[in-house]
RNA sequence: GGCCCAGUAGUUCAGUUGGUUAGAACGCCAGCCUGUCACGCUGGAGGUCGACGGUUCGAGCCCGUUCUGGGUCGCCA
């Protein structure tokens, strides 16, 4: 082996250009291919930023050309030599026009063969890639992810900062609130059988940085929901948290919508059209049956409870009776739907609790099937079609039931699953939208009572803030939420700032001033010492970069992720303790 | 907690009606090859068909249970 060189890297593997043909040049990185020709000999050397061909000839150095053929996939190389022009040239890789001619190599490290390979196409069963999840990383699509999520968060920091925020950070061990999400749990050594809790949001604290007086607040910062996973939920996450003094609802959407636009176009060159549409919560719901829509395409809903509300048929007139509703979507182009197709869908909104899906189906040459038109009058049925707007190839779709939740639900998820099975989902548009005016309160059937929707310290709406005690269900609250291709991506609301009304919102949500004083006492306390009126937002950051990145999960988006059943596969955590341990911390071990 | 999908060589997959010794591609190992770049050619190794139990003369295939991974409903102030 030759004297080391003196640095280990003077060019990254992706950037050698033909200009810096005749160079000297000393590149690392890992092998990803070698090429052995019998006496010539390839190595493709892969970093972060590409590949380089390395070129190895045994009749002009016999040493180095032993030595390269040692060498396997992903060993890491660091090779040095002459930057020089390929006699065949390879114009599918940026590097393609030049070679180096290795004149000293060294092996920094071996490696076993890899149990995949490492290649941007490669499909590999996900539950190996996590296992193996620092290999997964080497491949260059992760390698984009990770570093299009690193330019957003630069973009992130850097919009806020010039706008006034200061980025400030709250604490991980917190006090645990049980409302909303499960928290995460950590045991306290110093107070035995006490308990901290991982944050869900660092909701309070920013609060009271506002009450403070910093005035702007931002950080990105991780929170721990103990709940079940999905590909758009993790059990820790980021946020880009954010809150601002004196400011309203229009306040805080102006600053976040420039910080769209500029994120969007700074980090993937597309340009978000501002001012982005706002849609109350009511008009989302009824439109289309969701208050994250995903508006890329149509298919919205119509109500027709007036036209068979009062019809024979029990499907649709009992719902009606009942305070429900009986809604439809007309699908354009859904008329030659098979048979079979349809069944499924009906199995499918089954699975959102509708108990069944009625249709029709106008076919290309005219002719009409329904599952339900016998039940009804020639009058009912020429109602729903006008109301329809329906044309010979389309397919009405009904949904009816007792509960509008249920109607919204399975209509809502139909009209995105219908769009995605007939194609009219274009991949390349951003539909931004704010659902603005959400309730106030939810009815929790499990709890038979009125809980807060967003968190209790959203501000009421001024015209409904009369009404706060006596009209839950109508009670409208400023709080928005900010939705792009039909995901949530953020969400916040103006909140409380005097005590008197933090009091009444206790009460409403049924806590005994005991209660209210015991979990938030200590925010109670501070607005008694002046509060700004304040509000803000915060994004999901994962789910942001998810959709910068163009994928359907963030699990590509972050680098060690958590599997379903919320372990990592990796480490294998979670897992069991010392007993010592557990005594230390007052925790009795399993069974005992 | 419920429902759906997947699990066969290191990887990605095929595997007929239940029937002899379970195949392919890539990868891996060895040999050959002076311009490859998904190099090529020749040969070779490599399998608890996720696991357990059952039906059967006989199970990769059928049945049950279970494990692992994915999606989803509930859940996610």
């Amino acid at each position: 082996m030759k004297a080391l060189q003196e640095k280990y890297r003077t060019m990254y593997c992706g950037e050698p250009r033909l200009f810096d043909t005749g160079r000297d040049v000393t590149v690392c990185g890992w092998v990803q291919r070698r090429r052995d020709l019998g006496q010539l000999l390839f190595i493709d050397l892969r970093d972060r930023t590409g590949i380089v061909q390395l070129a190895f000839d045994d009749n002009t150095d016999k040493e180095v050309f032993s030595e390269a053929l040692s060498v396997r996939s992903e060993y890491v190389l660091c090779a040095r030599g002459v930057l020089r022009e390929r006699s065949s040239k390879n114009l599918d890789i940026p590097t393609g026009e030049v070679e180096l001619e290795v004149s000293e190599m060294r092996v920094l490290a071996k490696s076993e063969t890899p149990p995949f390979e490492i290649s941007e196409s490669s499909d590999v069963n996900d539950a190996l890639r996590l296992k193996y999840r620092y290999l997964d990383l080497r491949r260059p699509d992760m390698q984009r992810f990770i570093a299009l999520r690193h330019r957003a968060v630069k973009v992130t920091r850097d919009y806020f900062d010039e706008n006034g925020f200061f980025e400030i950070e709250t604490p991980m061990l917190t006090k645990s609130t049980p409302e909303g999400a499960r928290d995460y749990l950590v045991p306290s050594r110093v107070h035995p059988g006490t308990f901290y809790a991982l944050p869900q949001s660092p909701q309070q604290y920013k609060q009271l940085l506002m009450l403070a007086g910093f005035d702007k607040y931002m950080q990105i910062v991780r929170c721990f929901r103990d709940e079940d996973l999905r590909a758009d939920r993790q059990p820790e996450f980021t946020q880009i948290d954010l809150e601002m003094s004196f400011a309203d609802v229009d306040d805080i959407i102006a600053v976040n919508e420039e910080f769209l636009k500029r994120l969007f176009n700074d980090v993937i060159g597309v340009e978000v059209e501002t001012p982005i549409r706002r849609i109350t919560y009511r008009d989302a719901m009824d439109r289309f049956g969701s208050d994250k829509p995903d508006l890329r395409f149509g298919l919205e809903l119509r109500d027709i409870s007036d036209i068979v509300g009062s019809c024979g048929f029990k499907v649709f007139s009992e719902p009606v009776e009942q305070g429900g509703s009986v809604r439809m979507i007309y699908v354009p182009g859904g008329g030659d739907m098979p048979r079979k197709q349809i069944d499924s869908l009906v199995e499918f909104v089954k699975t959102y609790g509708a108990k069944g899906l009625a249709w029709t189906k106008l076919a290309g040459d005219g002719s009409v099937s329904s599952s339900f038109s016998k039940f009804l009058t020639e009058e009912e049925s020429s109602a729903i079609l006008v109301r329809a707007g329906a044309q010979p190839g389309g397919l009405i779709l009904i949904v009816a039931d007792a509960k509008d939740d249920v109607v919204f639900a399975s209509l809502g998820a139909l009209r995105c699953e219908c769009a995605r099975r007939l194609g009219l989902i274009d991949e390349g548009l951003y539909e931004f939208v704010w659902i603005t005016e959400f309730p106030m309160f939810e009815f929790s059937e499990e709890e038979n009572r009125y809980v807060a929707k967003h968190h209790p310290f959203t501000a009421p709406m001024d015209e409904d803030a009369g009404i706060l005690e006596t009209d839950k269900a109508g009670c409208r609250a400023k709080a928005y939420d900010i939705v792009l291709n039909g995901t949530e991506i953020g969400g916040g609301s103006i909140r409380i700032n005097t005590p008197e009304m933090q009091e009444r919102m206790f009460r409403a949500l049924g806590f005994t001033d005991e209660d209210a004083a015991e979990r938030f006492g200590h925010l109670i306390t501070a607005f008694k010492y002046g509060a700004p009126p304040h509000g803000g937002l915060a994004y999901g950051l994962d789910r942001l970069i998810m959709h910068l990145a163009g994928l359907g999960t963030i699990r590509d988006v972050i680098a060690f992720p958590k599997v379903q059943n919320a372990s990592e596969l990796m480490t294998g955590c979670p897992d069991t303790v010392d007993e010592a341990q557990l005594r230390e911390l007052g925790i009795r071990p399993d069974g005992k």
